[in-house]
DNA sequence: GTCATTTATTGACGCATAGTCAATAATTGT
DNA sequence: ACAATTATTGACTATGCGTCAATAAATGAC
């Protein structure tokens, strides 16, 4: 017997459910607090019900934060398309990386427990899976950038060097920065003003150091990650909390 | 009543004897699997005794980092003071800090957890304050290190830029790569070959992009690293696990 | 040395949560 | 209408955190 139309809608209308409760839950209480039991109670479900969705707490986060990754992945698709100029694309991508912390806190407190804590013992490969493949997604559409420029004759990789490893670097520095502001509430009394800045610049000079043309002495990249933000991300109201 | 010399000793004695206890079952069963109840047991003390000395498992976990977060204090120490050449002294902190999380990957895993996980309600405020103050004294002897780069002339920082702002970038990058490189088992089919070496040429070329003479176009500082690693921590055995 | 007082240790207890599963209710197909 | 299938329930087990009254050990006054 084929499934059902609509069972198999509904299903997957309460499956959304849950994960919309869990990531609200998630905001409210922490990590710590997010409970099976609530998240039943809040339902109107028993929690029985819950775990034919999913078989156990820690596939529930694994699948907010896939939910994560596949936003930030259609954002950097198109900051990834912003600008004939590859450096100016590449900034592009880093003003959309900043505007998915900013736009989605949540989303990026998901994706560091989902890469801080062990939690992979009990969940499903195919969602395991998933995630791989948005990581590796996400990783091709920077790389790609990187490959525009290198073909533009904008940037020359140095020996031994592939543009996947040009984007390990970005993705570090991004990654770190979110994580150390986040966790860390005494920056600016020890000299870190302005941390966003700091970050937008540190790969301004990342992205020089490795001669990509044009340097951010010639071109205001600070600029055009405002304009991007701006223009391409500007008037899209958050959506997904 | 002045506290006694042998009480007090004995107590810290069998304090260390429960982080030690704590570390090694972090290792073996993971942060989900360290509970009050088995330390306990293991210590052959019952639970009561385990909480006079720390008054919530988050206490434990935080001591640990401490321990962690000291520990390599003392690693940027030895190495800021390696060479007269700012730029090469830099590359020893760096190297220092690919020594840290390879000799000591669980007290890296705990500075994961404790930058991640939310567990400061109810930690005391003496613990985080040690923390804090670890973290600054750390930003401090690298500042410092750049600080000497500007003074002798071999970089100039840009308008608005502190020498905690340079730092920044570094710690950032650092601590990104390796979270990624911990969290990602996938990296090399990704055309990620080598990460380690990845985030050396990217600390560089981000110093490269400061302008921190001389560049390292101009010196292997890649053989400045092993050669810090060889002969600043090439014969100390890892004592604490 | 004895015994009252202080200090340390214990483990049973209350409460919260993850995950299971037999019993029950609802839906479906004939 | 009713048998067969599928969905839902919540009581139950197991585990873990943190508490606290009861018990044991150490201390010091005499």
């Amino acid at each position: 017997m084929i499934t059902s139309t609509r069972k198999e809608r509904e299903r997957l209308e309460r499956e959304a459910k849950i994960l919309d409760l869990a990531r609200s839950m998630l905001r409210q209480v922490g990590y710590h607090g997010l409970s099976m039991d609530r998240i039943a109670a809040e339902m109107e479900y028993s929690k029985g019900t819950i775990y034919q969705h999913f078989p156990n707490k820690e596939e529930i986060i694994l699948a907010l934060a896939n939910q994560a990754l596949e936003q930030r992945l259609g954002m950097f698709q198109q900051a990834a398309t912003w600008s004939p100029k590859s450096r100016e694309r590449m900034a592009g991508i880093g003003a959309a990386a900043e505007e998915f912390v900013e736009r989605y806190p949540l989303h990026f407190a998901v994706e560091q427990i989902i890469r801080s804590a062990s939690m992979w013992e009990k969940t499903s490969e195919e969602r395991r899976k998933f995630m791989r493949s948005c990581d590796q997604r996400c990783l091709q559409i920077v790389s790609g950038v990187v490959r525009d420029g290198v073909a533009q004759d904008d940037l020359a990789l140095p020996a031994n060097t592939t543009p996947e490893d040009l984007v390990f670097g970005l993705w570090s520095l991004n990654f770190g920065a979110y994580t150390v502001i986040t966790s860390s509430d005494t920056l600016e009394e020890n000299g870190i003003a302005n941390p966003i800045a700091t970050l937008r610049r540190s790969q301004n000079l990342l992205l020089d150091g490795y001669g990509w043309q044009p340097l951010s002495s010639e071109v205001d990249y600070d600029q055009v990650m405002d304009q991007v933000r701006a223009e391409v991300f500007g008037d899209e109201q958050p959506n997904t909390p």
